[in-house]
DNA sequence: AAGCGCCTCAACCGCATGGGA
DNA sequence: TTCCCATGCGGTTGAGGCGCT
């Protein structure tokens, strides 16, 4: 039997008016039951999308505000491209729409601000040397002789995160990205960390292990200190 | 007014995962 | 245990809108 064939592109609104309909009847699941029993010549992951990215009445339509472009920000930080993950934390939000908005709009607005802090973190040499055993693939600091105490080397932002690196910078290294996700992992299972003298042991799933110790440098920031062997 | 390029975002694609038979 | 189907997830695409020349 020949299938009929589906339509694509942009929903029309007695599309969307049906849609709602089966779904109110049959609930938010069995979309390919859905798509047949509704007539509609979509694929049930079609009318999945469609609902869950635009017709649930939970969905939050409109601007993202500053409070959750921070949220996202941070979030993202944490855990990288996890959107669905992400999106659960933005009530309201669907993981496409904070997908599309961290490509278009925050992710530019992070790497003009990482070229300057770049710029301007190049040239301490001493803060670069807690990162040296991570290839961040950072060229190769001239001078550290800029620097003046008190100063933040990394730009404005002067806070570290959870995991010890600097909120300003780096922020996109996927060899960071991949060290956050599996730090992420650790904080579930505790007993992979053991405590030895004043660092933090942590057993690595790549059969290596992190020492990572508190630290408080010469201008008062603190952090912490990753050693990877 | 027309043409062009850029941007945004809805929708699609393909792979991964989970659950039931 | 294996297979199949439904759903989840992240990356990509392309239509349409907008601004600039």
């Amino acid at each position: 039997m020949q299938e009929e064939k589906l339509s694509k592109g942009p929903w029309h609104e007695e599309e969307d008016e049906l849609l709602v309909t089966f779904v109110t009847l049959f609930g938010e699941r069995r979309w390919d039951y859905i798509a047949k029993a509704s007539g509609l010549k979509r694929s049930g992951k079609s009318c999945g999308l469609r609902w869950l990215n635009y017709l649930c009445p939970n969905i939050k339509h409109g601007y993202i505000s500053t409070e959750e472009e921070q949220i996202i920000i941070q979030l993202h930080k944490k855990w990288g491209n996890k959107w669905s993950r992400i999106a659960r934390n933005l009530p309201g939000r669907t993981d496409n729409e904070i997908k599309n908005y961290w490509r278009t709009r925050i992710r530019k607005k992070i790497q003009a601000q990482e070229q300057e802090n770049f710029q301007f973190g190049r040239n301490n040499a001493k803060r670069d040397s807690l990162f040296s055993n991570l290839d961040f693939n950072v060229q190769k600091h001239e001078t550290d002789d800029e620097h003046k105490p008190g100063e933040n080397p990394f730009g404005t932002d002067n806070s570290f995160d959870v995991l010890g690196f600097p909120n300003s910078a780096f922020a996109s290294s996927p060899y960071k990205i991949r060290i956050r996700d599996w730090m992420s992992e650790l904080s579930d299972d505790q007993s992979k960390i053991t405590q030895q003298g004043g660092s933090n042991i942590v057993e690595s799933c790549f059969g290596c292990q992190a020492s990572i110790a508190e630290y408080t440098d010469t201008w008062g920031w603190s952090g912490s200190i990753w050693d990877m062997n």
